[in-house]
DNA sequence: AATCCACGCAACCGCCGAATT
DNA sequence: AAATTCGGCGGTTGCGTGGAT
């Protein structure tokens, strides 16, 4: 498909912003409000592309916006949540108000991927970090991640990226000769270096259920804010995670629609 | 004091799916 | 139905800074 690459024009700023472009862009964002990202540099009057303003709002220039000092209880909701979900920063960055996707991935690339590779080798604990990562999900990964034969029906509500955990699930089901499972007991299949709790997948109705299991709380509750308490039932995974719930900040990421269940059939 | 190097972070790039035309 | 546009995401890059030599 064709389509003009962003920031191809000539002349356009680039680069770090100045602290004028940026008092333009919030002036301009207070005034009118987000969105129309394409054209607002030519409203705003920046020299800059629509995705270069995004950015620097959404990462630094909105409101509400937390910088550096991650506490350790957001740290270790970021190691659970990576383990869970993979390289989604922007699912991950919903669970922790104020942070940014960008911010926790930089935070990932930067501290605990070391720590991780450091810890790597200390063998499977209780503790993610000692896991190894995770593969990235790639986009249609998860076709490549199921046995070859093997015919996939994920629901698939918004993002292509996929939750490398869920599918790790209904392999592992498959491995044991169970084509099409009622229920999935996912924390048998990972094992307790995710001890996120057991996923019930009730296929026939298409329904999710989720029994959690204690995430450890904070100070601060931010380990434990959103996801209700231990053993309770949840909805689903919007639910288990938070996503959509309370909004996460209300910076519009997350939601169920970013998360995909695949099952064999 | 000067240089080198490693690290952290801000920003860019390319791709994707959804929405629109 | 196909083409195009838009918003969003994750991976990567490159610059600034601080510490080591």
């Amino acid at each position: 498909m064709g389509r003009k690459p962003c920031c191809a024009k000539e002349g356009l700023n680039r680069g770090a912003w100045t602290a004028m472009e940026d008092e333009i862009l919030v002036s301009y964002i207070n005034d009118h409000g987000e969105g129309k990202w394409g054209s607002l540099p030519k409203r705003a009057g920046l020299n800059r592309c629509g995705k270069s303003c995004r950015l620097r709002w959404l990462n630094y220039l909105r409101p509400g916006i937390k910088r550096g000092n991650i506490s350790d209880d957001e740290e270790e909701l970021i190691v659970r949540l990576h383990g869970l979900l993979g390289n989604r920063w922007s699912l991950i960055a919903g669970r922790l108000p104020g942070r940014t996707d960008n911010e926790i991935k930089n935070y990932w690339n930067t501290t605990l991927s070391k720590r991780n590779q450091q810890s790597h080798g200390a063998g499977c604990s209780n503790h993610p970090q000692a896991k190894p990562l995770p593969p990235a999900p790639q986009a249609g990964g998860e076709a490549q991640a199921l046995p070859e034969g093997t015919s996939s029906s994920p629901i698939r509500t918004k993002a292509l990226r996929c939750t490398t955990t869920v599918l790790a699930a209904a392999e592992g089901f498959h491995e044991q000769g169970r084509a099409a499972p009622e229920h999935v007991a996912a924390e048998d299949q990972l094992g307790d270096c995710l001890s996120i709790g057991s996923i019930d997948l009730d296929l026939e109705g298409i329904e999710l259920g989720f029994m959690m299991s204690p995430w450890s709380g904070g100070a601060d509750g931010v380990g434990d804010q959103h996801f209700g308490a231990p053993g309770a039932e949840a909805d689903g995974l919007e639910e288990l995670l938070g996503l959509g719930v309370a909004g996460g900040g209300g910076d519009g990421h997350g939601g169920l629609g970013d998360l995909e269940l695949a099952w064999l059939c």
